[in-house]
DNA sequence: GAATAAATTGTTTTT
DNA sequence: CAATTTATTC
């Protein structure tokens, strides 16, 4: 039984119950993957489970392919049959089988949030609304939140038609249902209901995966929402064994409709459910769990529990004041080279900020020094306008149905297709019930011969490409669309940077599209499609990379670094103003603080700025609630002012303070602050020297030579990025001739 | 119909 | 401040 040997009493209790509804709470850092891997591990092994009879749901695609590979590991190479992975991907994967049950076709896309802003305007144009009364994203926000709660558009009107305002809602809501269909496409949420839709409409198809699944184990649990919650509720009432596992205190995406009382009130809706709790944490040192037991503690109507560990001591927490965010970044940076200079890896490093903005000046600092870092999250590759071109020409291709991708790209490059025409068309395919596309390709009678002559070429190279489609393969299928629609030629004819780098990521497309056909079983275009909308940013995250990571605390979840940078802790950004008006809200950013600090194996650092520009203008924000929420004994202070000082006095510190240099790094004279600095940006490499000719290895930019040298600085010409100034004291060289 | 200039608007977090 | 939308001109 070496399966359960290596577990502790309450893991290996978990993984033995395996018969029943189980509800595994368990605290951050506390093994919980380790339990489902062993828990899936010990089905099929000891208990001859086959693997086909699991379903395993995770929270990121990441999370599924590392468990998938633990689970090979512990089995030796019998994980292939097994379901592991998210609930969308699972969804996606029956509807393929089914969804023409509920009348859509089999070759339907997935909407991104910016195609359901596109077709959501065309609706509220449609209903003859105004966008400043029925503001987009708002409907959007308020449709989302219908259908995470399982609200379909009758229901929404129903519950909600007393009033004016909501009765136009509604209206919208069905007319964005409606066209959705009409596109053959599934937004987000749909996949999700319509899986539902079609277990209820269709009990054959129910039952078939009902008796198929016989162990089903749901991972973060504490995030689902309504929606998926109904689903594993009627995947798992023919065998019920399901399995659930998750941390209230870890719930943050209550924005997203997850809804905390799945998993508070678990006991009650499965009868004879076990609870298992594990409360040992193997991660973090003592006194970073002492900090986030006490900033959670803060907290009410949580599930009690009492976090420990047999870990060190560990370090104090480091608080940092900034003068402001430049100075934040300089010194979080400035740490990190000089951990790197004591043997540690950039890789061990991550910094972590509340909103995706925060992250620039970060990424300043990292560029300037020339340090290997990686951003995840912010603009994902696949939002570019020129990929978002190129997956709409592919969309309109496998499913012609889609207007909104069609619209997008039809005069992408020029065609001299323009609104007039558009409009035409559209007013045709409206009366006559067709499609955007059956439209043009009958559009003779509507539109003056000139015109009708360009649609028909478009119509024809586009029926053309259909007919690859049909014989090539997706990397062949986008060469050819970059090739015939002129769209490489149109980004060539003005070389200025911005296309170049373009046409950079339209070539990285390609390796993607090559690497999909390599590794995927199904290498169709819907497949790769399919993968695309449901693959993020995190989920191409690799660890041994070795890079400082930065991202947002919400992409944190789930993953675990020595050294851990929190910044922006302050009143206003974190929490965010918002969110401090309401007491639910205001608990969730709390909850979000707490899988931030339990992130850090080792060291902890968080920094506020004494003053920070937030567009354009410039704040004076107190340091956040949660930090004031650690013990002070947990805490060493660093940096501007590190005593108590009121509020209007900080005003009047960072008000005063000189105008920071541009420049190189840490070398300002930063003393008259009005107050003794307990930190100085000044680390101790003055022992290295750098002459002329030598050659030097760079953490980012490789083999350079040094073509010029004083005391503070050094020119080196690398030879991937050509010649950059960097400061001696600072920069990560290492000669090496 | 398309390119440029001006004006306006708004920011969590993401499967 | 920056990104997006709208107005203006060619």
């Amino acid at each position: 039984m070496d399966l359960i040997d290596s577990l502790n009493e309450a893991q290996r209790n978990a993984v033995l119950a395996t018969e029943g509804p189980l509800l595994i709470l368990a605290g951050a850092g506390s093994g919980k993957t380790r339990v489902i891997t062993h828990r899936i591990a010990y089905l099929i092994k000891e208990k001859g489970v086959s693997p086909y009879n699991i379903l395993a749901i995770t929270f990121t695609n990441k999370a599924a392919r590392e468990m998938r590979e633990r689970v090979e590991a512990l089995l030796g190479g019998e994980a292939r049959d097994i379901w592991i992975m998210t609930f969308h991907a699972a969804c996606v994967r029956i509807l393929r089988r089914d969804i023409e049950h509920i009348g859509y076709s089999r070759s339907f896309v997935i909407y991104d949030a910016s195609d359901q802003l596109t077709l959501l305007k065309n609706c509220i144009k449609e209903l003859d609304l105004n966008e400043k009364l029925y503001d987009p994203k708002a409907m959007l926000s308020a449709i989302s939140k219908a259908k995470d709660k399982m609200i379909g558009p009758d229901e929404y009107a129903k519950a909600y038609g007393e009033d004016f305002r909501n009765k136009k809602i509604g209206d919208i809501y069905r007319l964005y249902q409606d066209k959705l269909k009409k596109n053959n496409a599934l937004d987000f949420d749909d996949i999700i209901l319509k899986t539902i839709e079609l277990f209820k409409s269709n009990p054959e198809v129910l039952d078939y995966y009902q008796r198929r699944f016989k162990y089903i184990m749901v991972d973060e649990y504490q995030d689902t929402n309504a929606a998926q919650y109904q689903l594993i509720k009627l995947l798992s009432s023919y065998h019920q064994n399901l399995c659930v596992v998750g941390d209230d205190d870890q719930s943050i995406y209550g924005w997203r409709g997850a809804d905390i009382r799945n998993i508070l009130d678990f006991e009650k809706d499965f009868k004879n459910t076990k609870v298992i709790k594990l409360e040992q944490n193997y991660r973090s040192t003592k006194q970073i769990l002492e900090a986030a037991n006490e900033v959670v503690a803060n907290n009410k109507g949580r599930k009690a529990k009492k976090l420990w560990t047999a870990n060190d001591d560990g370090t104090p927490i480091t608080v940092y004041t900034a003068a402001d965010e430049h100075d934040e970044a300089e010194y979080a940076i400035m740490r990190i080279l000089e951990g790197v200079a004591q043997g540690k890896s950039f890789g061990d490093y991550a910094i972590l900020y509340r909103t995706n903005a925060q992250s620039r000046v970060f990424e300043d600092v990292l560029n300037r020094e020339g340090i290997p870092y990686k951003m995840v999250g912010g603009l994902r590759f696949y939002d570019r306008k020129e990929i978002k071109d190129i997956i709409a020409y592919l969309r309109v291709l496998q499913n012609p149905l889609d207007d909104i991708s069609l619209r997008r790209i039809v005069n992408v490059p020029r065609r001299g297709i323009g609104e007039g025409t558009l409009s035409k068309l559209d007013e045709s395919a409206a009366k006559r019930g067709i499609s955007l596309y059956d439209a043009m390709m009958e559009c003779d009678d509507i539109l003056p011969g000139r015109t009708a002559r360009t649609i028909g070429k478009f119509v024809e190279m586009m029926s053309e490409l259909m007919a690859v489609k049909e014989v090539a393969t997706v990397t062949q299928l986008i060469n050819e669309v970059l090739d015939r629609t002129g769209y490489i030629k149109e980004l060539e004819k003005d070389d200025s940077e911005e296309n170049q780098s373009r046409i950079q990521n339209l070539q990285e497309f390609l390796t993607v599209a090559q690497e999909f056909e390599n590794k995927s079983e199904d290498k169709s275009l819907q497949a790769f499609l399919e993968n695309i909308s449901l693959v993020t940013d995190v989920d191409n995250l690799d660890e041994n990379e070795d890079a400082v990571i930065l991202m947002t605390l919400h992409g944190a979840k789930g993953l675990e670094f020595d050294n851990v940078f929190l910044v922006g802790m302050e009143e206003g950004v974190f929490p965010l103003s918002r969110a401090m008006l309401d007491e639910a809200q205001l608990e969730e950013e709390r909850r979000l603080c707490y899988v931030g600090i339990t992130r850090a194996r080792k060291k902890l650092y968080i920094t506020h700025a004494l003053q920070r520009n937030i567009y354009g203008s410039v704040n004076y924000n107190p340091v956040s609630r949660f930090v004031e929420e650690i013990p002070e004994h947990l805490i060493e202070h660093e940096g501007y002012e590190a005593g108590g000082v009121s509020r209007s006095e900080r005003k009047y510190i960072a008000a005063t303070a000189e105008p920071r240099r541009t420049g190189t790094l840490f070398t300002q004279d930063q003393g008259d602050f009005g107050v003794p600095l307990t930190h100085r940006h000044k680390r101790d490499r003055s022992a290295v020297k750098f002459t002329e000719g030598q050659k030097v290895q760079h953490a980012k930019w490789g083999i350079g030579t040094v073509v010029e040298a004083s005391d503070s600085e050094v020119v080196v010409v690398f030879d991937s990025v050509g010649s950059k100034r960097l400061a001696v004291d600072f920069a990560p060289l290492k000669v090496i001739e």
